[in-house]
DNA sequence: GCGCAGGTAGAGT
DNA sequence: ACTCTACCTGCG
């Protein structure tokens, strides 16, 4: 188990802001599933506590969260005269931009196109459990059956330490490209992926010909990396950008969805200004996103 | 019952 | 270059 304190960091906001899909919530207790890897959290406030190995913690969940990253800098750039955008920020400070894998982002957002974030999230589901590997692991009691989780660390503590305590957990990996290049086109509409079924198979069939080189985009530029993105068949603009963000960690990329079209209209007539937040437009990107998502029912 | 949801490809001006 | 439309599916 590792304990920290950490600022601008909220578990809720980043599962909440449609970046990632496979994140569930239950109190204070977090389940995170990430390629074939799976983690528990539960958070208080700006307390965090991992359930796994500081050797794991250090070495992949603390870049996979960008905690190293300091995103107040980030805030701190905002122009004091732009109410709208201190608003989201105020509204979503505990924002971060993850660092996904990048085929699971290829995916992901194939499959997030004219879709909604809940069944994005079961079309996600459904495909891991049908084609990801199923992964049997032993975790402690965390948190024990029937209980409402709370915050305890000296508890949590006493149930590492006793292995007897532990159950048994069962979940699915992401599917790798191997492991759907050769279905039908249509087979993944069985996941409720609809027409993007073919979108998928065929990313999927491009990878392990070869024909795509996932190694050579994750070192491209930005530039390179999104223009290789579009030639994958159903990615556009917006999804190639979501995939550069949130796979590939680009922050300049910013995604023009319905909410950022909207909030563009709404409130950046003349643009969104690119010039003062060059190089990191796509975290501003995620706080309008997540504020145009989930902040506008705070003020009715 | 009907429009919409983190769009895109393909056809038509 | 731009506009228009079909596309799976479930939820309000």
């Amino acid at each position: 188990m590792i304990e920290r304190t950490i600022k601008h960091f909220s578990l809720e906001q980043i599962g909440q802001s449609g970046q990632c899909f496979r994140m569930k919530q239950e109190g204070n207790l977090f389940t995170i599933l990430a390629g074939d890897r799976r983690l528990q959290v539960r958070q208080e406030g700006e307390h965090c506590c991992f359930y796994c190995g500081s050797e794991e913690f250090e070495h992949f969940w603390k870049e996979y969260f960008d905690l190293d990253t300091d995103y107040a800098a980030y805030m701190a750039q905002v122009n004091p005269n732009d109410a709208y955008l201190n608003r989201a920020i105020a509204f979503g400070s505990g924002m971060r931009i993850l660092r996904q894998d990048l085929w699971e982002m290829i995916v992901s957002f194939l499959i997030s196109q004219q879709n909604n974030i809940v069944r994005i999230r079961r079309c996600i589901e459904n495909i891991c459990e049908k084609y990801g590997e199923e992964k049997v692991i032993r975790v402690p009691q965390c948190p024990k059956e029937n209980q409402e989780p709370i915050w305890s660390p000296e508890e949590d503590q006493q149930l590492l330490s006793t292995p007897e305590e532990s159950r048994e957990i069962r979940y699915h990996s992401f599917p790798a490209p191997e492991a759907l290049c050769g279905l039908p086109e249509d087979a993944l509409m069985e996941c409720n992926l609809g027409y993007r079924s073919k979108y998928v198979v065929r990313a999927a069939r491009s990878v392990v010909d070869g024909e795509f080189d996932l190694d050579a985009v994750f070192r491209m530029s930005y530039r390179k990396a999104k223009e290789e993105l579009l030639r994958l068949f159903g990615v556009g603009e917006k999804v190639a950008d979501c995939i550069c963000l949130f796979g590939l960690h680009h922050l300049q990329a910013f995604p023009m969805d319905t909410h950022i079209k909207q909030a563009m209209a709404a409130h950046y007539k003349r643009g969104f200004p690119n010039r003062r937040y060059r190089g990191f437009q796509g975290v501003m990107q995620q706080y309008i996103f997540y504020y145009e998502l989930c902040g506008k029912k705070e003020y009715i």
